[in-house]
DNA sequence: TTGCATCGTTTAAGCGCTTAAACCAGCAAA
DNA sequence: TTTGCTGGTTTAAGCGCTTAAACGATGCAA
């Protein structure tokens, strides 16, 4: 048995190991003022050998900056919403700005209670600012949090909004998809839009839809489903959608999980891909490349999103200051072309 | 433009607003202490109308409870180890745990820079205790938090230790897979083993070599292969391995990436899976299924590490105490059987 | 009536830092 | 010799809480 929490040295310690002021280690630890030579290196010495390290908590009470940004996760629940690969790739990317400013991320890990509970919490001085990664559609957390004057910037929201927000440019991603299927040669078009409380379906399907009218081709209502992530649904839809008498050519599923469901729906009753139908994606995650055939897919910038965001975030907390209803920042796409798109048969 | 950060209200308001004392209005938080019913009431009703929250960092001064986990991915690089679908789901694990607790979880995002300089930031006050993944062999850190008297529980680290710690049974998963192919009927089985940096792949190659000497089977040298993640690397392995006279019938990959890797490998130069050559894998990671075949592996129950690990780090805060050299918590793997095996030709 | 619990609340110290303001040489200028 | 700087350091207040200890008002037994 051991005693834990043997307590560390305090800034008092060190000082009187020193003979100097309390005020005069902070000095040489933050360097806001110009000492003598010997003192700070006798102080510098003794921080070293006594192995202190200044209490964060302490830190943070008197100067108002913790150095750890929050990721709030909660606006869904953050275990279900953990396990979608694309947000650790955003969390990755939250991370690499992080760490590169010397911040620390703290994951907030109750679920969103609504604005007079939830908000308050999120401004309990444990982080210098939020990020909200997918809130869902109906949640007041943005606003909120903007009303409480706690720094905040979204990734995958829905604008306009007074909070920042970043994302992929989903209209132009989905419009870039139906346009390659389009190209391909392939009219009848179906799309499967995803849960309907995340923001990004929206002008995913509206892309669909401009690119379809654009090209002159009528948008069939049965070609366009409201499905979800879970197999079972994807799997029966998509069975439904072929057993038409004038079943879809290609297949544009609102994210790569779907698209892969499709795929594998497609191939468990006869259906060759991309020989009989042609599938695109959207996200690009890692499991594209391991299907058979390989989904052809639009690449969000997941990495780039999650630094962006950061770095937006790392300024408003800087500054102080943030515009009001800024305009959302929107990342470029790009169209992968895989194995799972072709001319129609 | 919009100023941020207009002071949230503090105790002080609340007292001022109901005419009581700092201390009561902590008491009425708190619960600490038996009041009049109507005092009660009255704060409250302030401090949901002012929309009160108590600040966690005072608090914690005061106190030394930050209610915040700190997770340590700092061994190596954490943004790459994010990357890894196995510590995103040990992560959901944790998640999971702190929150049923009402913790947060603060993500360390610097790379270990040796114990005098990493280990006192990690006592910064910041966490209430810390959770260390997958640290390097070569890594001090354990030892070095434990001698600060940091509650501090490892996962995937190398025992003995002071230090609690949990992990899949490594040597009893690998010795598994291993009977599985011998069991088929296997022989000249080879195997792969991972980054030499991680403490998990020791006992994965003694559970392999163990089980071959039980069953009488002589390891021949060319058959245990030192890899790592880079697909440039096993291709090669494998394609070098597949191209001896006397080829392996069977691969035990160290990890799943590294067995996706055998078979897609072996795709690659026309070797059929499983008819010409079985490959076992080790984790179940999404991806198992999305490779054709399906990848046989060895299951390690990630969420469970993540919550047993953080349960036994809950516990060292509460009690303040641990015993030294604690037995490391080694979870049952169990064997998933897929498409990827069969018996020898 | 006095003494003594009991109950509800306040006082005040302390947690470990930061930082404006005060202080105190030592030194140059007048 | 006095005055006024300047550089180096200390003083002390404050950040927003918690909590042991003190306090005052009741109620009740002796």
């Amino acid at each position: 048995m051991r005693t834990l929490g043997n307590k560390p040295p305090t800034i008092k310690d060190i000082a009187a190991a020193c003979g100097v002021s309390e005020a005069t280690v902070s000095y040489v630890i933050n360097g806001k003022r110009v000492l003598r030579d010997d003192t700070r290196l006798r102080v510098q010495t003794a921080i070293r050998e006594m192995r202190y390290h200044p209490s964060a908590v302490a830190r943070g009470l008197s100067s108002k900056r913790l150095h750890t940004l929050g990721v709030s996760l909660g606006a869904i629940d953050a275990v279900e919403f953990l396990s979608h690969t694309y947000v650790s790739a955003i969390l990755q990317g939250v991370v690499t700005q992080a760490q590169s400013n010397g911040l620390n991320i703290t994951l907030f890990t109750e679920p969103w209670m609504g604005s007079s509970i939830s908000a308050p919490r999120l401004r309990d001085g444990r982080t210098d600012g939020v990020l909200v990664i997918g809130p869902r559609l109906e949640s007041d957390i943005l606003d909120s949090l903007h009303g409480l004057g706690v720094p905040t910037v979204a990734v995958s929201a829905e604008g306009p909004s007074a909070v920042p927000m970043v994302d992929v440019d989903n209209y132009a991603g989905a419009r870039m998809a139906t346009e390659h299927l389009i190209k391909l040669g392939h009219r009848r078009i179906a799309y499967l839009t995803g849960n309907d409380y995340l923001a990004s379906y929206k002008p995913r399907l509206q892309g669909y839809l401009d690119a379809m009218k654009h090209a002159a081709i009528p948008v069939r209502d049965e070609f366009v489903l409201q499905s979800d992530f879970s197999g079972t649904l994807m799997t029966g839809q998509t069975i439904q959608l072929l057993g038409l008498t004038e079943p879809p050519t290609a297949i544009f599923a609102g994210n790569d999980i779907m698209g892969i469901g499709v795929i594998e729906a497609a191939k468990s009753i006869g259906v060759d891909v991309p020989g009989q139908l042609s599938v695109v994606g959207f996200d690009d995650i890692g499991a594209c490349v391991n299907v058979t055939p390989n989904l052809t897919t639009i690449r969000q910038p997941f990495h780039e999103i999650g630094m962006e965001a950061t770095k937006l975030l790392i300024e408003m907390i800087k500054t102080g200051v943030h515009e009001d209803a800024a305009k959302p920042v929107l990342l470029a796409p790009t169209l992968v072309m895989r194995q799972s798109t072709a001319g129609p048969a």
